[in-house]
DNA sequence: GGGCATTGTTGACGTGGACAACATTTCAGT
DNA sequence: ACTGAAATGTTGTCCACGTCAACAATGCCC
C-alpha cells in the first residue's frame, strides 16, 4: 500500500480581498450559480439531464403544443441553440414535434410518453436539489431570495 | 425614404406557465444573471472589459502581488483559462506578472499604470451599472438579495 | 537527496451564446 | 388578390469558456 504525502496545506485564502467585487451583485450571483447548477447536474446525472434541457422539458410539459419561438423567449434561449436541443431530445424520444394546424410554419411541442416518465424522475430529483438550496440559505433567506429574483 | 412596416404584435407570452421552473431557484437565478451581465457588458462596453476581465483586474488591484494560483481560486476560474486571460491582459498592458521572490514557480500580479486609469473609469462605469440594479430591485430588496448571496 | 506537490502553460475537446443566411409561410396595406 | 416585409425554424460559423491531460520548472516533507 503507497503511503499518500499529506496535500500541501492551502494557506490563507482568507486573506484575498474582493476589493470593489464586494459591492457587485453579477459577481455573487455567478458564485452562487456556479454551486446551484454543478448541484442539479449532480442531482440528475443519472438522467443525463442538463439544467437547460429541464428547463425546455418542463415548459413543454406545462405547455403542451407550444411553439419554439415562444418557448425561446420564455427560457431565453436563442431560437438556433433550441432547434438543436429539441433536435436532440427528439432523438432521445423525449420531445416530439407535431405540425401546427393554425401556422403551417411552426410546431407544436409535445412530450412523448417516455419523455413524460423521465420529466417525472427528473422532477423528483430536481426537488431534492432544491431541498438542499433551502438547507444551505435557510427557509426565510431562501424565500425572500426567490421572491425577489422572481419579480425582477 | 423606404418606409418601415410595423412589427408584428407579440401575442400573449403571458399565458406560458412556468410549470415546476417556478419553483426552483436556479432558474431565476440564471434569468438574473443575464440581465445582470448583458447590462454590464453595455455598461464597459467602450472599454471592451468581459465581466470575467473586470473580477480579475478588480481582484489584482486590491491584493497587488498575488499568484494566479490565489486568483483561480478566489474567482472560481480555472488555472488554464486564467493564464490565458493574463495573457490577453498583459499584451494589452493592464496587468503585468512580475518574478516572485519567494516562489520562483509563481508569478506576482500587478496592474500597469495604464490598468490602473482603465480600472479607474470601469469601477465608475460598473458603479452606474450597479445603481440601475438597485432601481429595479429597490434598495431594500437589492441589500437583502445581496447580503443572501454574500454569505451563501 | 528522493519523491511527490504545486505553479503556470499549452493543446485538445465539447458546450453554449451570438449572429447571419436561408426557405417557407404569414401578415398588413393597398 | 398582390406585394413586400415579418415571423418561424434550420443550418453554418465564430468565439468565449469550462474541462481535462500533459509538461517543465520549482518547492517541500521525510
Amino acid at each position: 500500500m503507497p503511503l499518500q504525502r499529506a496535500p500541501m496545506v492551502r494557506r490563507g485564502s482568507a486573506s484575498i480581498k474582493l476589493g470593489v467585487l464586494d459591492a457587485r451583485l453579477g459577481y455573487f450571483i455567478r458564485r452562487v450559480q456556479l454551486w446551484v447548477f454543478q448541484d442539479f447536474i449532480r442531482a440528475l446525472s443519472g438522467l443525463d439531464l442538463s439544467p437547460a434541457q429541464f428547463s425546455v422539458v418542463a415548459v413543454v410539459a406545462a405547455n403542451p403544443g407550444l411553439t419554439q419561438a415562444a418557448l425561446s423567449e420564455t427560457l431565453g434561449i436563442e431560437r438556433a441553440r433550441l432547434a438543436r436541443m429539441l433536435h436532440d431530445l427528439g432523438r432521445r424520444d423525449i420531445t416530439q414535434r407535431l405540425p401546427s394546424a393554425r401556422d403551417k410554419r411552426s410546431h407544436a411541442l409535445h412530450l412523448t410518453g417516455e419523455g413524460q416518465k423521465l420529466f417525472a424522475r427528473a422532477r423528483a430529483l430536481s426537488a431534492k436539489h432544491e431541498e438542499r438550496l433551502v438547507k444551505r440559505f435557510g427557509t426565510n433567506r431562501y424565500n425572500s431570495v426567490l421572491a425577489a429574483l422572481r419579480d425582477f
